[in-house]
DNA sequence: TTTAGCACTCATATATGTTGATTGCTAATT
DNA sequence: AATTAGCAATCAACATATATGAGTGCTAAA
C-alpha cells in the first residue's frame, strides 16, 4: 500500500507524463498540488516509488517515467474520471441520437466520435455474426442469372449479397428456393449456412447443384465476413512518440493486419471496459500501446465492440469517461439528463 | 531533340535511379550498353542535359537525379514497355477470371492485383453513378417497419440500402411503391432520385412524406457515396525515400483524404493510360509522387478508375506495361494468348 | 523528517576533423 | 573535333572530441 504522498508525486507524474510526454523531473511536480514539499523530499520518495516497481528511469539523469505497474496502480486507484466536458456530452449525445436508424453503422459512428473527441485511433468491429439467429431469409431475383439474398438476423443486423448463376433462373424457382431456406433456417443460428445444408438440398430435395452451391458458397461468405472499421488512423503519427520512424511504420502495419485487430478486440470481457496497459496486451506488437474497449450490447445481445488504442502514456481519464458515457448512452441505461 | 547518346545517358541514369534511389554518377553507367565510353565524356553529356533541363544535381559532390522533365521525356521516348513477366501475367489471368461474376469487385481486384505485382499502392474508384441509368428497382419489405431497395443500372451495378420508418408499412404498400418508383425511374438517369420526385410522389401521387422521405433521402445517399478503396497503403513507407518521418506521414494523411484521391483519378483522361509525374499533378499535395491511372470501361459505359501511386522513380516501365495489359484484359479487346 | 548543497552522470548539442565519392576543368591523345 | 586521362575542388556523411545542463543521489545540517 502506498501512502498518500506517494499516491500524489505517482499521481502527479503519470499525469505530467501524460501531457509532455518528455520524463518528468522531481523539479517539475515540487508546486503540484498537495506536494508542498522541495524536490529533495520528491527525490526520495521518487527512488522508493521506482524500488516499488511503479517508476522507471530512462537513463541517470533524466526524470521518472511511469512504469506499466504505475500506470495500472494509476488507472486502478487514481484516476478521475469527470474529464468529459458538456460540450462533448453535447456532441456525443448529437451524434448518437440523430442516427440510430442504421444499426449496423451505430457502432461506427460511436468509434468514430470517440476517436474525434479523443484524437487517439479506435476500431470497430461488428457483432460476431455466428452467435446470431436467422430470423428471415429474402431471395430477390434482379435478372435471368442474378439474385440478392438478404439475411435478417435477431439483432436486426442485415446481410446482402448478390448472387450470379451459370444458368438461367426464372421468378418461381426464386419462390420455392426462398421458401425452402425459410423453413430450414428461420430461427437457426446463423452457422447453419454450410456444406451439410447444401449436401441436404441437393440429395435430399434433389435441387440442381447448380443453383444451390452458388447460393450456400456467396450466402456463408458474406456472412462470415468480419466487418473492421478503422478511424483516425493517422492521428498518432502526431505524438512525439511516434517521432521515430521506426514506431510510426509499426503503427501503421499493425493498423492494416484486421486479424489482430479482431483478436485485439476480442479478448477477455471481465468489466464493463477494459484497459490493457503496454505489456499487459497478449500480442507482441501491442505491447508499446496502451487499449481501452468495450462491447456495445443490449441486453446479452452483442451488437459489436469499440477499442481505442493509444501510446502507453494515453490520458486515461478522458478517454475512460468518454468511453463510459458513450458506453452508458449506446447500451441504453442513460439516466442522464444531459440537454 | 536529343542525339542518340544523350538518349543513352538519359534512359541510363533514369533506369538506375529507379532501381537505386541514389543519385547516378557518370561511372556508375560508363558500361551500359551502347554508352562505350569514358566517364569524363558522359560527365559532358551529363552536364548538357542539365543545362537543358534533363537533369539535376542535388549537390556540386553528387550524382545525377532525374528532373520531372527527365522522366517525362523517358516516359514518352524511351521507354521499353515489355517489362511484363509471363508468370505476371498468367498470375493476373487467373486473379481475373476467376471472379469475373462480381461486376462491383471486378475493379477492386485489378487494383489489387496491380498493387501486388508493381509494389505501389493502388487506388481503385467506382464508376461514377450519376451517368448511370436506372434498369430496375427493388423493394423488399424486411420487417414491419424496415424495407431494403435495391438498384440496379445498366452498367451492371447494384447498389442497395435499407430504409427505416417511423411507422408501419404493409406488403401492399411495398407492392405499389415499388410499381410507382419503377415507372417513373426506369430508363431514367439515377440522378432522377432527388426531391422533385419526392414532390412529385408526395404533392401530386398523394403518397404519405413519411414513407417517401425516407427512401428518397437514403437511395440519393447511398447512390452518391463514392466508393474508394486502397491496395498497399503501406508499401510505399519500404521505399528508401520514405525515410524520413516528415514524408510518410506526408504519404499517410494524402492516403486518408478520400476526396483528393477521387479527384485524382478523375481528371484528365486524353489518353487510354494517363502518367502525372511529380509537379505535373494539379494537387500541391501530390508533387513528389508520380501517378498512373486508366479507366475501366467497356464500349463507352464507364466501370471505374484503377489508379497506382507510387515515387516519381517509379517503374515506369513496369507499372505500365502492367496496366496496359490488365487495361486490355479488362476492357475485353484482349487478343493476347497467355494461356 | 525535511532540505540545502554539491559531486556525479549522461543525453543532447555543437564544433571540428576526416573520408570518399563525384564533379568540372585542363591538357594530352586519338 | 571529339575523346579521355589526370587532378584539384567540392561537399555530404561519418566520426570524434568538447561543452552544456538537466537531473539524480548522497551527505550533512536544520
Amino acid at each position: 500500500m502506498l501512502d498518500e504522498r506517494k499516491k500524489r508525486v505517482l499521481q502527479a507524474i503519470v499525469e505530467e507524463y501524460i501531457q509532455t510526454a518528455e520524463p518528468v523531473s522531481s523539479n517539475a511536480i515540487m508546486n503540484c498540488e498537495g506536494l508542498e514539499c522541495s524536490s529533495a523530499t520528491i527525490r526520495n520518495e521518487m527512488a522508493e516509488l521506482e524500488k516499488m516497481g511503479y517508476l522507471e528511469k530512462p537513463h541517470t539523469s533524466a526524470g521518472r517515467v511511469p512504469s506499466a505497474k504505475g500506470y495500472r496502480y494509476y488507472v486502478d486507484e487514481l484516476l478521475q474520471e469527470d474529464k468529459i466536458t458538456l460540450e462533448e456530452i453535447k456532441y456525443i449525445s448529437e451524434k448518437l441520437e440523430n442516427k440510430v436508424n442504421q444499426i449496423e453503422e451505430i457502432t461506427q459512428i460511436a468509434s468514430s466520435t470517440i476517436s474525434e473527441i479523443t484524437h487517439y485511433t479506435t476500431v470497430a468491429i461488428g457483432p460476431s455474426t455466428n452467435e446470431q439467429i436467422i430470423e428471415n431469409i429474402k431471395f430477390v431475383l434482379l435478372n435471368s442469372r442474378m439474385m440478392m439474398a438478404v439475411i435478417l438476423t435477431d439483432t436486426g443486423l442485415v446481410k446482402e449479397t448478390i448472387i450470379k448463376f451459370d444458368e438461367d433462373i426464372t421468378e418461381n424457382q426464386v419462390q420455392t428456393l426462398s421458401y425452402m431456406f425459410n423453413n430450414k433456417l428461420k430461427g437457426q443460428p446463423i452457422t447453419k449456412i454450410d456444406k451439410p445444408l447444401e449436401k441436404y438440398l441437393v440429395d435430399e430435395m434433389s435441387y440442381s447443384v447448380n443453383l444451390i452451391k452458388p447460393i450456400i458458397e456467396q450466402m456463408k461468405k458474406v456472412v462470415e465476413e468480419e466487418s473492421i472499421h478503422l478511424e483516425g488512423a493517422t492521428k498518432l503519427l502526431e505524438l512525439p512518440e511516434f517521432n521515430s520512424l521506426e514506431v510510426a511504420k509499426n503503427f501503421v502495419n499493425i493498423l492494416d493486419e484486421k486479424e489482430l485487430m479482431a483478436d485485439m478486440l476480442n479478448t477477455g470481457f471481465a468489466q464493463d471496459i477494459n484497459v490493457y496497459i503496454g505489456e499487459e496486451n497478449e500480442k507482441e506488437e501491442l505491447k508499446d500501446f496502451s487499449i481501452v474497449t468495450f462491447k456495445h450490447r443490449i441486453g446479452n445481445k452483442d451488437l459489436g465492440t469499440i477499442g481505442i488504442i493509444g501510446p502507453k502514456r494515453m490520458d486515461y481519464a478522458k478517454v475512460i469517461s468518454v468511453m463510459k458515457y458513450i458506453s452508458k448512452k449506446l447500451n441504453g441505461n442513460d439516466n442522464n439528463k444531459s440537454e
